[in-house]
DNA sequence: ATTCTAAAAATTATCTATAATTTGGACTAA
DNA sequence: TTAGTCCAAATTATAGATAATTTTTAGAAT
């Protein structure tokens, strides 16, 4: 996670603390407590603040009124609808970026699929999973549709993350391979509901 | 649009302006400067800037740090993109409440729809759509969904009002009917598919 | 006339301080 | 013991003040 040093001080604790919160190094249902966070990054209250308020647009927080906020669960049926509405708005983009896809493009793609094999850790193989898709949907131009699907990302992450801890290995990943293949071959179609079920089998890759 | 007032004052600040924005009250491009508005309700420009951000996260306003927050534009791309995000959406919506639609919650959609008819403005017919695929839509249980499109309802609404502001007749809604008739008769693609296209039908009416 | 520079004004972003609300615990009464 | 209530501590929410940045304006040089 990258705080590049121009951000705002709301934008960089925002970005920190969703790593953490991704990372799991804070536990669901925790409280967030403004006051301390703001100490420990040397600020007021006030940017923490802003950045709870972008937590909370992501998803990773609830907050309630005067209560303060805290970091937000998830269920097997919240994994499963972010799967949904990934497999949903993906595809969508997929159908809008085709047109655009170069050769080129799809080159990228393989290396960062290539990428994700050869990852030695969790973490490693998801930022080159979410470099593979956004590679292929990037191109559909469609800004408000590749935020709304990268806060999705996140929120897959959390789950991956918390499931497969300790014990990893790469997998090998088929899918992307024949969602690539199929692109090339100008088979949109059959990428687009090969990405699909790709991304709604991650809902189910049981935690622990 | 109501204002709670349990609400905090940044959330009572965001829906205010909120509808503002909306109803073309403020036009797009234009700044929005936090002392200002700060004074015009009374407050400090603390709960300003978080209801700065939530507008921020609805896509209402856009905002560059240390240069203000101005209020978003939207081409017809964005337009467009709005549409087939509903589209998408709305549909997987659909097809997961399908299962927990009963008679008395179609009959409350119908009820909307007709509400829709009578309307005497494009405010009140636009109130009315929103209620008519809200109550077909809820019983999916998917919040964060249920969130996302709404955050896309508001988007549409905008554009709905910016279009037709003067002259406007209530147009009878054929698709609306359409889809509860396909809904009552247990044919669920069919009423997915009307519903895609009719949301996307909504991207077309040419505005002026 | 035009463009570059510098000072001034306006605005944003943050900090410190104050007010309001909630949470937890102790004490009292049933 | 068990509620119930009240007080104190902790925390959130807002206000007022300060610092930093950007935009505007004026002036000078080409």
């Amino acid at each position: 996670m990258t705080t590049a040093k121009s951000d705002t001080i709301a934008a960089q604790i925002s970005k920190t603390l969703a790593a953490r919160i991704i990372a799991g190094e804070i536990e669901a249902g925790a409280k967030l407590r403004q006051d301390h966070i703001a100490e420990e990054f040397g600020a007021s209250h006030v940017p923490v603040r802003e950045a709870f308020k972008r937590l909370e647009s992501q998803g990773l927080v609830v907050s309630e009124p005067r209560r303060g906020v805290r970091v937000a669960g998830f269920s097997v049926d919240e994994v499963r609808e972010v799967a949904e509405m990934r497999a949903a708005l993906e595809t969508l983009a997929l159908r809008n970026a085709v047109p655009h896809l170069t050769r080129a493009i799809l080159d990228q793609a393989e290396e960062a699929n290539r990428a994700g094999d050869r990852a030695l850790n969790v973490q490693a193989w998801e930022m080159a999973n979410r470099t593979f898709h956004r590679i292929l949907l990037a191109p559909c131009g469609m800004p408000r549709l590749l935020k709304a699907i990268d806060d999705l990302h996140t929120a897959s992450a959390r789950f991956l993350f918390s499931g497969w801890r300790a014990e990893w290995e790469a997998p090998t990943d088929r899918d992307h391979r024949a969602i690539l293949d199929a692109l090339r071959a100008g088979q949109t179609e059959i990428a687009a509901t090969t990405l699909a079920r790709h991304v709604q089998t991650i809902g189910q890759k049981k935690p622990k």
